[in-house]
RNA sequence: GCGCCUGUAGCUCAGCCGGAUAGAGCAGCGGACUUCUAAUCCGCAGGUCGUAGGUUCGAAUCCUACCGGGCGCGCCA
């Protein structure tokens, strides 16, 4: 356990014993000034209303029924904190802890329902673009600190390879193909097809593939055959793309399986049975008003397909079904609309209204050198997560993308995430890392064979100020 | 118009379930050291925490209004 953890339940002990109180959460923080201790408390000021007496007075009260051997010198301080000096035994026995425990340091053994994060989750209508990278960086740090912390975590990514996005991404790739045998091909809306480079792409190896077998076909054959060629590509390159920024995940779900296992249908009879679905215009509605939302949703059209909310739930359905006891989905700002209908919906299935999280993240601003770098997904103009990567990094991509929260507008310079210079804090990391290196191959150790602290080779920062010149410590 | 998010040092950002002089990195200024990769180390300066009110013993943090920026308000996903 560590010093802060051990602290903190010596406080809650003290307070137990001294006024009777119970202590639910006890913040236990090393301060800015080495003044004020190894370690600090603010419990007597944050909680001076449940003791009924001024701050000072309970934090005196709590340092004299304070047990721990582990310190040697607890103060009060000014309005009411509790400043902690630990001893260097302590320190010790820490330092060791951490040695022989290694990678282990801090990890908590999982507990608990297990939780389901859900991100990226892109369509496969084309690569994954700089700001699906962002997604990928978050989703899996988050996944990562998760579990480190004792949450066992299942990664899904949820897609959708049925649309009207991939009917037009197989439109796209269809008039492409004809193209490349000097051929048109009649669209109904040429503006609504997707421009990028990669249909070309695309295009081409489904050429090198199939050769001109589509090129006189029924469109009625031809078309599906291609799009699904289509969505596979993308798939593929989506795949291959998070790999390389070493963003995996336990399961791709298509949201097709939810048709297909009647999981789809079985939501909306369930909404019907419950009385939280009525017809209205021809269409089924969804009475989300009643559980929060501004209006009420279509979850089946007129004429007779359904929205993306009925497979949404059932997804949602399916992922309590399973056992999880919380689903966390990181969608793009882009859907700030959906969590209160989701979470109606949710609601209305009978399920806990906090079975859902949902984390927005927003979007990545590309500059290079201070220049805005023009984006414009419908000219197919835009930059790839894999070009970022290619210009930046892998390591850059993700340190930029994680540095600052999911939840405010990030600018990612492109120029400075390459400097090799102190501007770039990827840079700084990468060279700490290549000095240690080099001061253990200079010294022909091996920083994993460290199994113990020297005695008064290490100090607590109390007693370092202090005591300086007596000892080095390199 | 309504809703959600956001505005902190020249720049990029922490801090935001109220608490000790508002922090970091970079940039700026001053100094040290000629080396285990100087792409170093130490120090200094720099902030009306968007603005105005309110709650509180105490507000960057909570509430209200306003200003600026973003996003959303589809039988698109």
């Amino acid at each position: 356990m560590s010093l802060e953890a051990r602290l903190a339940g010596a406080l809650r002990e003290a307070a137990r014993e001294a006024y009777g109180v119970e202590l639910d959460g006890v913040h236990v923080e090393r301060p800015n000034e080495a003044a004020h201790g190894d370690f600090a408390s603010n419990v007597a000021l944050a909680n001076a209303k449940v003791f009924r007496r001024n701050p000072r007075e309970v934090a005196q009260g709590l340092a004299e029924a304070l047990k721990a051997p582990f310190v040697e010198d607890v103060e009060v301080a000014g309005p009411g904190f509790i400043n902690f000096r630990v001893s260097s035994e302590a320190f010790g026995e820490e330092l060791g802890g951490l040695l022989s425990t290694g990678e282990g340091y801090g990890r908590r053994e999982p507990s608990g329902a297990p939780i389901l994060l859900e991100y990226v989750s892109a369509n496969p209508t084309g690569p994954m673009t700089a700001a699906h990278g962002r997604h990928a960086a978050y989703g899996d740090s988050l996944a990562r600190i998760m579990a480190a912390s004792g949450r066992k975590v299942s990664r899904e990514y949820y897609f959708n390879d049925g649309g009207n996005q991939i009917r037009l991404l197989g439109e796209s790739v269809a008039a492409r193909y004809a193209e490349l045998f000097g051929r048109e091909r009649p669209v109904s809306d040429a503006s609504a097809l997707y421009k990028g480079e990669y249909i070309r792409d695309i295009a081409e190896a489904l050429k090198e593939r199939d050769g001109d077998r589509y090129l006189d076909a029924d469109p009625a054959e031809a078309l599906p055959a291609i799009t699904s060629f289509a969505t596979d590509w993308c798939m593929a390159g989506i795949r291959e793309t998070l790999a390389r920024a070493r963003s995996g995940f336990d399961r791709y779900f298509n949201e097709k399986s939810l048709y297909e296992s009647g999981e789809v249908s079985e939501v909306i009879e369930e909404l019907k049975g419950r009385g939280h679905a009525y017809e209205s215009e021809g269409a089924l509605w969804l009475e989300s008003t009643r559980f929060g939302d501004d209006k009420d949703r279509v979850l089946v059209k007129r004429d007779g397909s359904y929205t993306y909310m009925a497979p949404d739930l059932a997804y949602h359905r399916d992922k309590w079904n399973r056992g999880f006891g919380t689903a966390v989905d990181v969608l793009g700002a882009d859907h700030a609309g959906y969590p209160p209908r989701i979470r109606a919906g949710i609601v209305a299935l009978g399920l806990p209204e906090d079975f859902l999280d949902v984390e927005l993240v927003r979007l990545v601003k590309l500059l290079r050198g201070g220049e805005q770098v023009k984006v414009s997904k419908r000219a197919g103009n835009f930059v790839t997560f894999d070009e970022l990567m290619d210009e930046v990094g892998e390591d850059a991509a993700r340190y930029f993308y994680v540095r600052s929260s999911h939840r405010t507008e990030m600018n990612f310079d492109l120029a400075v995430a390459v400097q090799q210079s102190d501007e770039n804090p990827v840079y700084y990391v990468q060279y700490a890392h290549a000095r240690i290196a080099s001061i253990f191959r200079r010294a022909e150790t091996d920083p994993g064979s460290i199994r113990n602290v020297p005695e008064g080779e290490f100090a607590p920062r109390s007693e370092r100020s202090s005591s300086s010149s007596s000892t080095s410590r390199a």
